[in-house]
DNA sequence: GTGGTCTAGACCACA
DNA sequence: GTGGTCTAGACCACA
């Protein structure tokens, strides 16, 4: 699975396999009807705890990007691509939104805003040119 | 004072309070020497328990922006400002960081990234051109 | 747990628990990874409320010398042993310097210092020759 | 007068004052039956809260150090002399006791003790050869 | 289970 | 008046 989990940030760990099941779905990289990887599977893989995992899925389920499959498991639902690529947008406008008023807030203004804009954003192109989620790109092997 | 306090985020209420203060310091709008407002006086003022308001000035005070003056109350460092404008900096470029790589990771091209970060910062340029600390509701242009 | 709280002292409690902890690590007595006892546990252990404990533990955090392991508790960190033996070091530096100065102010000659130190060392060492922590009642051999 | 304010130091400024003064008596530096000055007057010439140095003062009164002379202010008690010497040895005594007490339990060994104690006295000497409570002595001039 | 935040209120030292 | 400490107890997110 193409999942990087990284401990020590703020963000809760279940809520980093949430996005990074979006963003995932909105890329193409699972499409629809595509079965993930089981709670107990993938708690091993990425060392964390079963029940993290099981509170992201329920999410995923609650927000109609899941769907259980009899006795197979969780897919990703029919329109689920359309509905990933809104929330990924929303989602960063929506984060990007914050900052910026943050920025603006504590009395920065917009020249230097910009500035560090293009920096950070040039220093990620730089870095990581296209690829999805992850340092190392991972052929999907599920 | 010109503290505004958010309660109902995610962001702590003495978090808000540290980073407020921090950012009147690298604004001028907090000087040198200059006294905060006492934590029972501000409790009263902003609707929160004291103890919030001491718990954020303790964090002050180790962070070497306020310092205490016996018995009239914490002021701030002589050096503060220098400090401030760094942190403000510093914290605003994390977080920028953090949201583009969000956006990156998650598939987004520069030219989109681009065009929410123009939007955004346009709306808010055009809506609280130079105040400190507002917050209105914000029509939702998506 | 080998804490060893002297509530009617001037230094606060959360103080002893941090500085506690702090030479627990630098003695080895804690290791890197090693987990502390939760806050409610070593409050009902030390007989103290948990917040007073909670406040330590997150002193010890923003110095680096624990970390949290999420959903387990707090953790001893990587580099902390180093960080501690110093700040151990200059702690009792610091203090001897105090003392030292307000002797020599005080107008007492090095003669008498010099067998004052003698004298106290002596009893210390022989009543407790290496055990940590403990703090027995000591006979006044004044 | 020969007394010198440390604000920003963790010692009340005034139990400083109240150190001074009897370590002052013990030296010789104040004799039986001599005026201190006024409140007002040390207050402005220390530029503190004169209820400070009447807190001081009075503390000084209960220890017999200073005693009333009917209009004329506090002078120091017959006796004082010999009790100033005494509290100053055990003063000295305990805290040096305390410190030592730290850092045996903190885990340093007697040669390291010795040799801290060794560097920072001879420090002291070589900066204050035996001037009392003052970095530069200063005339009774009262 | 873990830690983090917040409130409410007591008590203290200091100026 | 000021800040500092502590208790007691609620509620939350996370694993």
């Amino acid at each position: 699975m193409f999942f990087r989990i990284e401990p020590n940030t703020e963000v809760p760990i279940y809520e980093q396999l949430v996005r990074q099941v979006k963003f995932a779905v909105a890329d193409g990289a699972l499409t629809t009807g595509q079965l993930l990887p089981g709670a107990r599977t993938l708690s091993v893989e990425l060392a964390i705890n079963p029940n993290t995992i099981v509170r992201a899925y329920q999410e995923l389920q609650r927000e109609g990007i899941l769907e259980p499959v009899r006795g197979r498991g969780l897919a990703v639902c029919q329109g689920a691509k359309k509905v990933c690529l809104s929330m990924r947008r929303d989602l960063v406008t929506q984060r990007l939104a914050e900052v910026l008023t943050e920025a603006v807030q504590g009395g920065l203004d917009e020249a230097t805003i910009r500035k560090l804009v293009d920096r950070e954003l040039a220093r990620l192109l730089r870095e990581q040119p296209a690829t999805f989620g992850s340092q190392q790109p991972e052929p999907t092997t599920t």
